[in-house]
RNA sequence: GCAGGCAUAGCUCAGCGGGAGAGCACUCGCCUCACACGCGAGGGGCCGCUGGUUCGAUCCCAGCUGCCUGCACCA
């Protein structure tokens, strides 16, 4: 037996000690022929770039709780890791290797591109998996997926070769978000909008055969180059003459339609707006309604193309100052305003979205979607919190198809394949080599890649590997939770909702459960550019990851974010040590105890054992049923009270009298209780603390019932003894302790020096209670002449205080000073004389006493006669101490 | 604009139809043989504002104000 741990709890060899060690028993393997039930949760994939931040330990730290506490609790678990390809996201991060090198993807050429990716995933793609690893995340590591590996892209093409033979994907040619840096298109979940601040131009457009002009405003000047109409709202009287009349648009000198379209707001601007179908949503459609034309004027950099006439081969925003200008010169630009509106960047590399004309692969998600709604709808998969199934329900009541290509190169590549003979398309689930209308080799496959969230939404089954129907399938899908922030509902939950449904033909969840975001201490989001990104690793080397990880979880309320703070985890770094001081006390005092050889039922229990013997066992109820509901919060609140406030302030300094004396049944006894509660404390406690509770567990003395504490029971509070009688009693004991100490304290007596304490108790009932405690209440009220009965005189020169039915009167001739306790007693009189006044008042109430249910007035009945008779006693002090004036 | 959330101690937040809670911070006293990352005691709140429902509202309802977050945007 090690009862020599550290006086302090260092966290760092524990953590590397106690990972290896599970990691080589495969403590974190799922056994998919395992009789068990099944729990498994599939790992929302780090982006294979990633660096472990906030989010991710949040995540992570729910996900590991649930899972440790699942197995502890008699499941087969299966944690499923893994990491995403990221398609922009890494593509990004190694063509700035190549830019720093001179270099850059188009000059090396796409298979080299894609191999040099893959080098880099090997090199140094890896490392969040070992940070989630410093996290203590008990994933079944042996399992790890990514999702470019062979058996996902298998899934993938499957997928969408399914999806295309269901006449569910198909291409079109339309407006898109287009990232000119990226070069890729994206689809609307991948832009976001920010507002900026910019103008609005006038620009004056002269109408043709005409001395008016038309006066249209925009943010985005440079577009008037690709304008095809100016539309007026068909009932603006201003401008009834002129619909159907032309104007000639500057610098490029086009004749364009004056067309009338409800969809114009008379009231903003001039009320004329210029459109340009190609650069433009609204005016797309609007384009489409009127039949104009849809003139390009960029390039896919955002440079403008032959169609801008004299600004060809100028930048978008030079072009936009150039155009500008030169309107200026001609006297067209009739002001400019101050304006703010929201723009569209890129969600990877902020640049602002071009909407861009162009052919691209779509899934078509109205049947998809209308079984997902369906499916959460009918309870098949249960939000948590349920106020996120209302974003849910209007995300997909109004999801538009998805646009799925990419025009990078690193991904999954679309499987379709063009043939230059007959101009056929062959998709198929193997590399084509022939076309399949014509036979031809000439074919070509398609160039673009799939989105990263189309493979992402295949995760629940294809990591599990689907196709096949895999025991692994059988087992564990559907998954049992989802644990995952807001941010990616749309992105991953939804998609990976109606992907599940469609080929799994079941939901691939039961439950979600989304939590917050983490904040810095002022509520911003983290972000590098505020410099306000606290380190998750940094912070387990400062603090240790048991900390954090409970810092977290208790601030992991329900449908609120974490503000998170380095002083709060310092407090629980505080904790730890706390619960290794108690366990290096409990140790110290466990010398020769062998648990195999005591029967708590033989144990001649008192009431202080039988109390935290309760206290633990609702603790434990309180932890399942905390768990049970996502409540992580509450769990940890109660596990903490109970181990600071229960276990430390009361029940180990109740223990040492029994503990250092000389009675060896006492000492056994005690010894027993401590080594219970402890021991089943620690696997209360490891879900949350994984480390430090492995690390003490493994100390304590005796056979253990499992070679580690994550492979024991997890405690359910059947075994335990309760006696919420005997519990009761000893609530008096501590209330009468804590009016002693409240008395010295507020009285200044010096902790060194003992005081003489007489408890006159109303009934016998309590003079037995006290009486038993008596050891307790001297050595934690320090009382040295203690005197416990009933009726008994108390000395005239006495500081009073109450305890239930308990009067305690402390002497205190050359204590202290009368004057002193006359304030305090006039202070407490006061106390309770507004409980007197509130309960007084209440009970006179006609209207109380005849509607408020009979508890509720017995109830305060009962405090009315308490605090009756309490002042009682109070004034009768204070009547003596003034006497001795 | 539409939707949702939040408003409780100095700070961060629990709670909830029957006398306001925690952690941190603060004040006072203690190095008491597990722990000063500690122990003991204490101070501190019109529970955002205005109405309504109720015997009773911090809690339920309506409105208002102030923050926050999605989504959609009038060029």
């Amino acid at each position: 037996m090690d009862t020599n741990l550290n006086k302090g709890y260092e966290p760092h060899d524990v953590e590397r000690k106690w990972y290896r060690r599970w990691e080589e028993n495969g403590d974190f393997n799922a056994d998919e022929k395992s009789t068990k039930p099944p729990y498994a949760i599939v790992i929302p994939p780090p982006n294979v770039t990633g660096v472990l931040h906030m989010g991710h330990a949040l995540n992570n730290t729910l996900q590991d709780i649930l899972c440790r506490w699942k197995r502890m609790s008699g499941y087969e678990v299966l944690w499923m890791p893994g990491t995403d390809h990221a398609g922009i996201a890494t593509q990004n991060v190694v063509e700035k290797q190549l830019a720093a090198e001179g270099t850059d993807r188009h000059a090396i050429g796409r298979q080299p591109f894609v191999e040099r990716v893959w080098q880099w995933r090997a090199e140094s793609g890896g490392q969040i998996i070992e940070q989630l690893k410093r996290l203590g995340a008990s994933c079944d590591w042996q399992r790890e997926r990514f999702t470019m590996d062979e058996g996902l892209s298998r899934a993938v093409r499957e997928v969408f070769v399914r999806l295309y033979e269901d006449g569910l994907i198909y291409r079109a040619n339309r407006l898109i978000n287009w990232c000119p840096r990226c070069h890729t298109a994206l689809s609307d979940l991948e832009v976001e909008h920010e507002d900026k601040k910019g103008h609005l131009w006038h620009l004056r457009y002269p109408v043709i055969d005409s001395d008016r002009s038309l006066v249209v405003a925009t943010t985005r000047p440079e577009t008037m180059l690709g304008d095809t109409a100016v539309a007026v709202h068909p009932d603006d009287e201003r401008y009834q003459d002129l619909i159907g009349r032309e104007v000639l648009l500057p610098l490029v000198d086009r004749a364009i339609p004056i067309i009338a379209d409800a969809y114009v707001d008379k009231d903003f601007g001039s009320g004329a707006v210029k459109i340009t179908p190609a650069h433009d949503f609204n005016d797309f459609d609007m384009g489409k309604r009127h039949a104009l034309a849809e003139i390009n004027i960029f390039d896919e950099s955002g440079v403008v193309n032959e169609n801008g006439g004299v600004y060809a081969g100028q930048e978008r925003y030079e072009a936009r100052a150039n155009v500008v200008a030169d309107l200026e010169n001609q006297g067209l630009l009739e002001r400019i305003d101050n304006y703010e509106n929201a723009v569209g960047e890129c969600y990877r590399c902020k640049t602002v979205i071009e909407p861009y004309l162009s052919l691209q692969w779509y899934v078509k998600v109205g049947s998809l979607a209308e079984a997902a709604t369906k499916a959460v709808q009918q309870g098949e998969t249960r939000i948590v919190p349920q106020q996120w199934e209302r974003t849910y329900f209007d995300w997909m009541n109004n999801i538009q198809d998805w646009c799925i290509s990419r025009q990078i190169w690193w991904g999954h590549r679309i499987p379709a394949w063009y043939c230059d003979a007959c101009g056929e398309l062959t998709v198929s689930r193997e590399d084509a080599t022939v076309c399949s209308h014509c036979g031809s080799r000439e074919i070509r496959q398609d160039t673009d890649v799939l989105d990263t969230w189309f493979s992402s939404a295949l995760w629940p089954f294809s990591t599990m590997g689907w196709p096949e129907e895999t025991e692994t399938l059988t087992k564990f899908y559907p998954t049992s939770c989802l644990v995952t922030g807001f941010d990616i509902l749309f992105f991953w939950v939804a998609r990976m909702m109606m992907m599940g449904l469609k080929f799994m033909h079941d939901v691939p969840f039961k439950e979600v459960y989304i939590h917050a975001l983490v904040r810095d201490a002022q509520g911003q989001k983290m972000s590098k550019s505020k410099g306000n990104v606290i380190d998750p690793l940094q912070v387990i080397d400062e603090y240790g990851a048991d900390a954090f990880r409970f810092t977290l979880t208790s601030f992991a309320a329900m449908g609120r974010d974490i503000k998170l703070s380095t002083e709060r985890i310092a407090g629980y770094r505080n904790f730890c040590n706390k619960l290794w001081n108690a366990s290096r006390f409990a140790l110290m005092n466990l010398d020769g105890f062998d648990p195999a050889r005591v029967e708590m039922e033989a144990l001649e229990l008192d009431d202080a054992d039988r109390w935290i013997l309760t206290r633990l066992s609702e603790t434990i109820h309180q932890t399942n049923q905390a768990l049970e509901e996502y409540k992580f919060n509450e769990a940890a609140g109660a596990l903490y009270a109970f181990t600071w406030h229960s276990f430390c302030d009361w029940y180990i300094e109740m223990a040492k009298d029994d503990l250092y004396g000389d009675e060896a049944a006492a000492r056994l006894r005690v010894q027993s209780v401590l080594f219970v509660v402890l021991e089943q404390l620690l696997r209360l406690l490891h879900p949350f603390m994984p480390f430090i509770t492995e690390e003490i567990w493994q100390s304590l003395p005796g056979e253990r019932p499992a070679e580690t504490i994550m492979q024991a029971d997890y405690p359910d509070a059947s075994g335990l003894p309760t006696d919420s009688a005997g519990a009761e009693r000893i609530e008096l004991v501590m209330e009468v302790i804590r009016a002693i100490r409240n008395v010295r304290g507020e009285m200044d007596v010096p902790p060194s020096r003992q005081v003489a304490a007489i408890l006159d108790c109303k009934s016998a009932e309590s003079v037995t209670i006290l009486a038993e405690s008596a050891a307790a209440i001297r050595v934690l009220g320090k009382v040295g002449e203690l005197t416990i009965g009933c009726n008994l005189d108390r000395p005239e020169q006495s500081a009073t205080q109450l305890a239930g039915d308990v009067e305690i009167a402390l002497p205190l001739a050359g204590l202290v000073d009368v004057a002193e306790e006359e304030k305090r007693l006039q202070k407490e009189i006061a106390k309770v004389q507004k409980d007197i006044d509130l309960f007084t008042r209440k009970l006179a109430n006609e209207q109380f006493v005849a509607n408020a249910p009979d508890h509720v007035i017995e109830k305060d009945r009962g405090k009315l006669r308490d605090a009756e008779e309490k002042i009682a006693v109070l004034e009768e002090s204070l009547g003596k101490i003034q006497a001795l004036k």
